[in-house]
DNA sequence: CGGTTCATTGAGCAGACTCAAGACGAGTGG
DNA sequence: CCACTCGTCTTGAGTCTGCTCAATGAACCG
């Protein structure tokens, strides 16, 4: 991959709200309860749709809990094109691919007002050898991004534009719920083009298969408002492989 | 994806070689020279050619560091695929998605016969908290796996076969650098197949594409041994893409 | 030496891409 | 309020890459 070292414009938005230690609600870690030693200073930062989270290139400073609104990572690939490698909301931490090399290797832009919280990484280092409950939750949260990955290949790696696109929106219903929203209802942050980048197929085929899906009762997509109707469905397209 | 909890049979292999603490080279961490109190006893184990280092569904014990030999590791999605996940050489550490859940999501086979030193998780948590110097080089290796399988990501959603074909002989060449070995004349420990399912392609495309590949003297592949010719050929397929 | 796994190569098919045209919605300015 | 524009989304037609199926060849091992 080339990385571009691009150095972050003065985007020095003055951080809005109060610093949030960790006696602080900041749900995205869920990081409450930590010793007196181990306490985090962060501040929050609000973003307006569009505005860039971190450039590639840009040296390791933070990782950012999200604490509301959503974003995407993607980056340039050699060949040119634009690859889309996450997503990320609310009570998720975004930017942990910086860690690696002490430089970010993908772009995160908001695609939506959203605000999040700063969480120097040399602070964070330091905390989670102060407090065991800490590091246990952090390296599970990376440990998490490991997995969540994993499947992301398992996706790219064998199944057809339709299982990807149903494991797309299985997923997204989850962590819809895990942050107390519904399942089935969801509002899309993102553009057919964004989904078509990330499951690696077309913004067309993502439009042709809502479309399908529409007309055999799983989904009900217009426009950026989707509804999963039969979910059991949906799981039951993952399972049909050219199993022997 | 679906987690099948098997329990790993009596593979109680009497466990060869001399406990390796900290200050024994344990090359694969590169974490010699750390302090009294953050010392590390793992234990050594050998493996045979097909041998299963870890089952899917396992309790995570520990993660291993490869003092010798070659993994895969490979899961099978809810549509019966089998999908290679990645794959591990000597100083590199597997199993790390065991950490998220707290069981391991991907089967770890050897493809050589092999030697690995397990590292106890829950030694090296401890150890990560007293000695920052470790901590920090487990950190940086979790988040070289991620960065490591973004890439993955990118190649798997952006690239036509030829290109992944040429990303992953790259990689493969630059990770055998990296261990002191030839950038460009390798042996294969993996099958056609593997390197298929690894790239999101069948085995017949890796086939033809090293036939291809051959007749323009970008590489020299002759069943498992295989020469990189053309290195900056190969580089240059990588950035041909449909750039505006 | 026969069996098995692995690799190569060909022929035909199809799923997904490209190119292209039009519809929809939100926001802007006259 | 309407016309205009821009970004987004939908849908169609034709093409092509990579898959499937199949047969053969090479390498390895008991």
């Amino acid at each position: 991959m080339r990385i571009i070292p691009t150095i972050a414009p003065g985007k020095q938005a003055p951080p809005l709200s109060q610093p949030c230690s960790l006696e602080d609600f900041c749900q995205a870690l869920d990081l409450c309860g930590g010793h007196e030693a181990g306490r985090l200073a962060c501040v929050r930062q609000r973003l307006t749709r569009g505005d860039t989270l971190v450039h590639v290139g840009e040296r390791l400073s933070a990782v950012y809990a999200i604490r509301s609104g959503a974003f995407k990572a993607d980056a340039v690939g050699d060949n040119g094109n634009l690859q889309v490698m996450g997503f990320y909301f609310r009570g998720e931490i975004a930017c942990l691919d910086g860690i690696a090399h002490g430089h970010y290797c993908s772009r995160v832009t908001a695609l939506e007002d959203s605000e999040v919280c700063i969480i120097p990484y040399s602070q964070l280092e330091r905390a989670c050898r102060l407090n065991s409950q800490l590091q246990r939750r952090f390296l599970r949260i990376m440990g998490g991004e490991i997995t969540m990955q994993q499947n992301m290949l398992l996706v790219l790696g064998s199944m057809d534009a339709e299982q990807r696109i149903a494991a797309f929106l299985l997923d997204l219903g989850a962590r819809s719920l895990a942050r107390g929203h519904s399942f089935s209802d969801m509002h899309l942050a993102m553009t057919r083009e964004d989904i078509g980048s990330y499951v690696g197929s077309t913004l067309e085929t993502v439009s042709r298969v809502f479309s399908r899906f529409n007309e055999r009762g799983l989904i009900n997509a217009r426009g950026k408002h989707i509804c999963l109707l039969d979910i059991p469905g949906l799981q039951r397209l993952l399972g049909q492989g050219d199993r022997v």
